[in-house]
DNA sequence: AGCGGAACCTGTCGGC
DNA sequence: TGCCGACAGGTTCCGC
């Protein structure tokens, strides 16, 4: 499940093997995964064919791959999706979505078990407009305990939230890049209960909570992220940071900083994890 | 506008 | 042993 840390590092690894390669094909194996289709498949190639990439960005949990024509592939690994460099000599792999083969025989595969990821292509000077509406980065250095208010206050202003914590941080339109995982761990580390109302926050909460998540993306990044089923970098290996979960994942074993027994609960439909010691409220 | 819940998708796991 | 339902969750959509 690519969150932030995850993307992150898919994004730097591919950055360091696939750009200024000249493509020679590209297919789209599955059609669905393709968002407002662009036309044939025969036309999926053409967009690739005979261009490289440019550069690959990461916004939020979004890839922008740009071509060297600065048309846009933008990808989202949805749960279970992953990019693997591999040869072009090498088997395919089950559950493959698109695919590109390099000129120098070389290769990049995009499965996805659960289809949940996408594509978008965008010609060169069109907006993509779903940029504009993600939140604050927590790695970007605007991001504070200020620029976390917009998790207490509604977007007038007037009034104060009253969804759980935990379901705001998942609201990417707030923060980008925090999923699941890191919005348990970074409560945690803040030593706020998930459930609490946003609107009940306090400027000391609103620091810790800013510090948690801060703290985890980066050590998660450190690690190369955290694989719990699916999540592979680009050399499928699996990330490292599941090893330093503190509540994620541990109903019922004892929390490391107290012995006390992990609570899970449902918060919006999503699985929350909490120490009832820790984070008293 | 804010909010909750369903739907999408498939592999895995626990219970019977 | 085998079947079946529950579960995993990022995003979008729908209805209140």
């Amino acid at each position: 499940m690519p969150e932030l840390p995850e993307v992150e590092t898919v994004v730097v690894e591919l950055r360091s093997q696939c750009l200024e390669r000249r493509l020679s094909a590209a297919q789209l194996q599955r059609q669905d995964i393709l968002k407002r289709p662009q036309g044939s498949t025969d036309e999926f190639a053409k967009f690739f064919v005979d261009h490289s990439f440019k550069s690959i960005e990461r916004a939020g949990k979004y890839i922008i791959f740009t071509l060297d024509n600065n048309d846009r592939l933008l990808a989202h690994l949805g749960m279970t999706g992953k990019f693997v460099v591999s040869t072009n000599g090498a088997e395919q792999p089950d559950h493959l979505c698109s695919q590109y083969v390099f000129a120098d025989g070389g290769r990049l595969d995009h499965v996805d078990v659960r289809r949940f990821g996408r594509l978008e292509l965008y010609r060169s000077g069109k907006p993509i407009d779903r940029l504009d509406r993600l939140g604050i980065d927590p790695l970007s250095d605007v991001f504070n305990s200020d620029s976390l208010k917009t998790l207490v206050y509604s977007r007038n202003g007037r009034s104060r939230r009253q969804r759980a914590v935990h379901t705001l941080l998942l609201d990417q339109s707030l923060v980008s890049g925090v999923g699941n995982i890191y919005a348990s761990e970074a409560l945690f580390r803040a030593g706020i209960r998930p459930s609490r109302a946003g609107g009940k926050l306090k400027p000391a909460d609103l620091e810790r909570l800013c510090e948690g998540l801060c703290g985890v993306m980066q050590d998660a990044l450190k690690y190369g992220g955290t694989t719990v089923n699916d999540f592979r970098r680009v050399d499928d290996k699996p990330g490292s940071f599941k090893d330093m979960l503190c509540v994620y994942g541990r109903t019922d074993e004892s929390c490391r900083a107290c012995g006390t027994k992990i609570k899970k609960i449902r918060l919006g439909g999503r699985s929350v994890y909490f120490c009832p010691k820790c984070q008293p409220r």
